[in-house]
RNA sequence: GGCCUAUUGGUGAAACGGUUUAACACAUCGCCCUCUCAAGGCGACAUUCACGGGUUCGAAUCCCGUAUAGGUCACCA
C-alpha cells in the first residue's frame, strides 16, 4: 500500500466499494425523456416553512406534469441545528397540502438511503476516490486559525475564504496528514479547486437564463469533523447517485452554483439542470425582506392548518406566484384543478413576490364557497375537533342545524361568501344557538324604548302568519311596519313624512333576534331556529 | 466591501420594437342592488414603466451609466 492510499484508508476506514460499484447499485431511471425527475431536501429543524411548501410545490408540479419522479430526501447533516420530531411534521404537513411525493424518505425506493445521516458509505466512498485522484485532502486548521486568517484577508481588502496561499493545509505532505491523523488532532476534507476566481464560466438557468459567474477558487469543506459531508458535497452525491435531473432550489444558492459545477465536473457526473426560484419577501415598513419565521406567522405553514385555510387556497396563491397566467387561466377556467395546468419555467418572475396574505383570503372565500357542503361540513368538524373546541360543540349540539346555516344562500343566484378560514365560522355563526344566543352580548341601537318594543310586539304578533318565502315575506312586512311609521324606502319616506325607514325596523329585529346589528338572512335565521325560539327571543328582549 | 440578481400603480403582474393615451386579478374609493352583512353589477385609481444618456422614423421593450432593493461571501442548509 502506497502512502496516499494510506492516507485514504485513514480518513475513510469503512470503504469497502468504489464509486463504479455505486453506478451499478443506483442506475440511471427508466422514464420517458423528457420526464422531469427533482426532489424536496428539506433539513430537519423546524415545521415546514411556506418558502419551502413553494419550493416542493414546484418540484413535485414539474415532476407531475412531466410523468416524472418527485421524491423526498431528508439532510440532517447539521446535528447542531436539528428539532427532534420535526420529520414526521414536515412528511405529515407535505401530506395535508397534497404534495405526493413518488419516493424517498418514508415511502423508499431504490435509490435510498434518502436520509443523509444514513448515507456516509456513499460519501467515503467517494471521497476515499478523491482522496487518491488529489481532489481532497484533509485540513487540521482550527477555528481560530481559520478567523485569523479571514482578519488578514479583511485588513488587505482581499476576498475572504480558504483558497490559494491561504489554503495552507494543500500543501501538507501526505507523510505529515497521516502523521496528524494518526495523532488524532481533528481534521476536515477539503475539495482541491483547481478554479480560477478571475475566469467566468457560462451557466444556464432555467428561471433565469444564461448568466455568467465567476469560477469557484475556494477549497470548500466537504465533510465536517463529525465525518458528515457538506451540503454542496452531498448535493453532488446524492442528486448524482439518485438521478435528480431538475434541481429546483431557492436563489439562495445560486452564488454557489460555481463550487457545485466544479464538483460535478471533477467527479465526472453529469450536471443536471438547475432552476433557482425566487424567495418569497415580506413588506416591513415599506422595506422588503425575506419572510421569516420568526417575525410572520404566516412564515409557517402550520398558520394556515390552525386557522382553517383549506390548504387548496394556499396552493392556489403559490401557483399564482409561480406562474401569474396562472391566474388567468383560473379565471377562463373556473372549475379546473391545479393539477390541469402546467407550469412552465419561462412565466416565472426573477423578482421575489411579497406575500399578499389579502389576495390568499380571497382565493380561499372562493374556494370555501366552492366546496359541496357535505365535503365542507366534514372538513370543518375534523378542523374544528383539534382547533376550536367552541365551534365544535356548536356543531355537536345540532350538526344538521350546522350543516343548515353553512348552506345559507349557497343556491341563490348571488350565492353567499361569508368565510375564508374556519377560524371565523363561530363568531358567525354562534347567536343561532339557544345557549350561546344566550350569553351573548346585545349590541345597542339607537332608538327609544317605545319605538323597540312596539316594533317587535308587531313582528311578534305577525309571526303565526310566517311563510317561508322571501320576496312575499318581506313585501308583508313593509306593509306592516309601514302602520307604525317605517317608510318603504326613501321616496316614501320624503313624499309622505315619515321619519324611520323599513330597513330601521329590521335592524330592530334583526338585534332582538341575533343580538346583532348583522346577520344573515333573516327569513334564514327564522326558519332554522324555528318560530317558538323566534318568539322565545322576542319576548325576552320585551322584557 | 467583493460577487451575483433584480427594478412596470398600494400588491401580484401582462407586455417580447409600432394595434399600449400600459391587460387582468387583489386591495382601496364611489355608485347601484338590497332586510343588515356577505356576495354581485357598474365606475374611479400608472399620461407613464427607478433615474440619466444613447440607438431608432418609432422604446416600458435594445445599449451604456447611475441609483435603489434583494441574495451571498461558515466545519448551516
Amino acid at each position: 500500500m502506497n502512502k496516499i492510499e494510506e492516507l485514504a484508508k485513514l480518513i475513510c476506514p469503512n470503504v469497502t466499494l468504489t464509486i463504479n460499484d455505486l453506478e451499478k447499485k443506483y442506475p440511471a431511471r427508466n422514464l420517458p425523456t423528457d420526464a422531469k425527475v427533482t426532489r424536496f431536501a428539506p433539513s430537519p429543524t423546524g415545521f415546514l416553512h411556506t418558502g419551502s411548501l413553494f419550493a416542493s410545490f414546484v418540484a413535485s408540479k414539474f415532476a407531475h406534469d412531466s410523468n416524472g419522479v418527485f421524491y423526498l430526501r431528508i439532510e440532517d447533516t447539521d446535528t447542531k441545528r436539528e428539532v427532534k420530531g420535526s420529520i414526521e411534521t414536515v412528511v405529515k404537513q407535505l401530506g395535508l397540502f397534497d404534495i405526493n411525493i413518488d419516493e424517498g424518505y418514508s415511502i423508499g425506493g431504490i435509490y435510498g438511503p434518502y436520509i443523509q445521516s444514513e448515507r456516509s458509505f456513499i460519501y467515503d466512498t467517494v471521497i476515499y476516490e478523491m482522496i487518491l485522484k488529489g481532489l481532497a485532502y484533509p485540513c487540521f486548521c482550527t477555528q481560530e486559525e481559520l478567523d485569523k486568517i479571514r482578519e488578514v484577508q479583511m485588513a488587505n481588502k482581499e476576498r475572504p475564504g480558504y483558497y490559494g496561499k491561504y489554503a495552507k493545509c494543500r500543501n501538507l505532505t501526505v507523510e505529515e496528514a497521516i502523521e496528524k491523523i494518526k495523532n488524532n488532532v481533528p481534521y476536515v476534507v477539503r475539495f482541491k479547486s483547481n478554479g480560477n476566481f478571475l475566469n467566468h464560466i457560462d451557466f444556464h438557468d432555467e428561471i433565469r437564463g444564461d448568466l455568467k459567474l465567476s469560477e469557484n477558487d475556494l477549497d470548500i469543506v466537504i465533510r465536517k469533523s463529525d465525518g458528515l459531508p457538506t451540503y454542496h458535497f452531498a448535493h453532488a452525491c446524492d442528486d448524482h447517485f439518485m438521478h435528480t435531473n431538475y434541481v429546483i432550489r431557492g436563489e439562495e444558492w445560486l452564488p454557489s452554483a460555481p463550487i457545485h459545477v466544479q464538483l460535478f465536473n471533477a467527479l465526472n457526473f453529469e450536471l443536471p439542470h438547475y432552476a433557482h426560484l425566487p424567495v418569497i419577501m415580506k413588506n416591513d415598513n415599506g422595506n422588503r425582506r425575506k419572510l421569516s419565521k420568526r417575525l410572520d406567522p404566516e412564515a409557517s405553514v402550520t398558520y394556515f392548518i390552525e386557522q382553517g385555510y383549506p390548504t387548496s387556497a394556499l396552493l392556489i396563491y403559490l401557483c399564482t406566484i409561480a406562474n401569474s397566467n396562472y391566474e388567468e387561466y383560473r379565471l377562463a377556467n373556473p372549475d379546473s384543478k391545479i393539477s390541469d395546468f402546467k407550469l412552465s419555467f419561462d412565466k416565472f418572475s426573477l423578482d421575489g413576490a411579497l406575500f399578499d396574505l389579502e389576495k390568499i383570503n380571497n382565493i380561499s372565500k372562493d374556494v370555501i364557497f366552492k366546496t359541496p357542503i357535505n365535503e365542507l361540513v366534514s372538513s370543518i368538524k375534523e378542523w374544528a375537533s383539534s382547533y376550536d373546541s367552541k365551534l365544535l360543540s356548536l356543531i355537536n349540539t345540532d350538526k344538521d342545524m350546522f350543516a343548515k346555516i353553512m348552506s345559507f344562500g349557497k343556491n341563490d343566484p348571488q350565492p353567499r361568501k361569508d368565510y375564508y378560514k374556519f377560524a371565523e365560522i363561530y363568531d358567525h355563526i354562534c347567536y343561532m344557538y339557544k345557549d350561546t344566543y344566550d350569553e351573548l352580548a346585545c349590541e345597542e341601537l339607537p332608538y327609544d324604548e317605545t319605538l323597540i318594543s312596539t316594533s317587535c310586539k308587531l313582528f311578534k304578533n305577525d309571526l303565526s302568519l310566517y311563510k317561508p318565502n322571501k320576496d312575499d315575506w318581506f313585501n308583508h312586512q313593509k306593509e306592516i311596519a309601514r302602520s307604525i311609521g317605517f317608510a318603504n324606502n326613501k321616496k316614501d319616506m320624503k313624499e309622505n313624512g315619515f321619519t324611520y325607514m323599513f330597513s330601521e325596523y329590521m335592524s330592530i329585529i334583526r338585534v332582538a333576534l341575533t343580538k346583532r346589528k348583522n346577520a344573515f338572512d333573516l327569513v334564514d335565521i327564522i326558519d332554522t331556529i324555528g318560530i317558538d325560539e323566534a318568539i322565545r327571543r322576542l319576548n325576552n328582549f320585551i322584557k
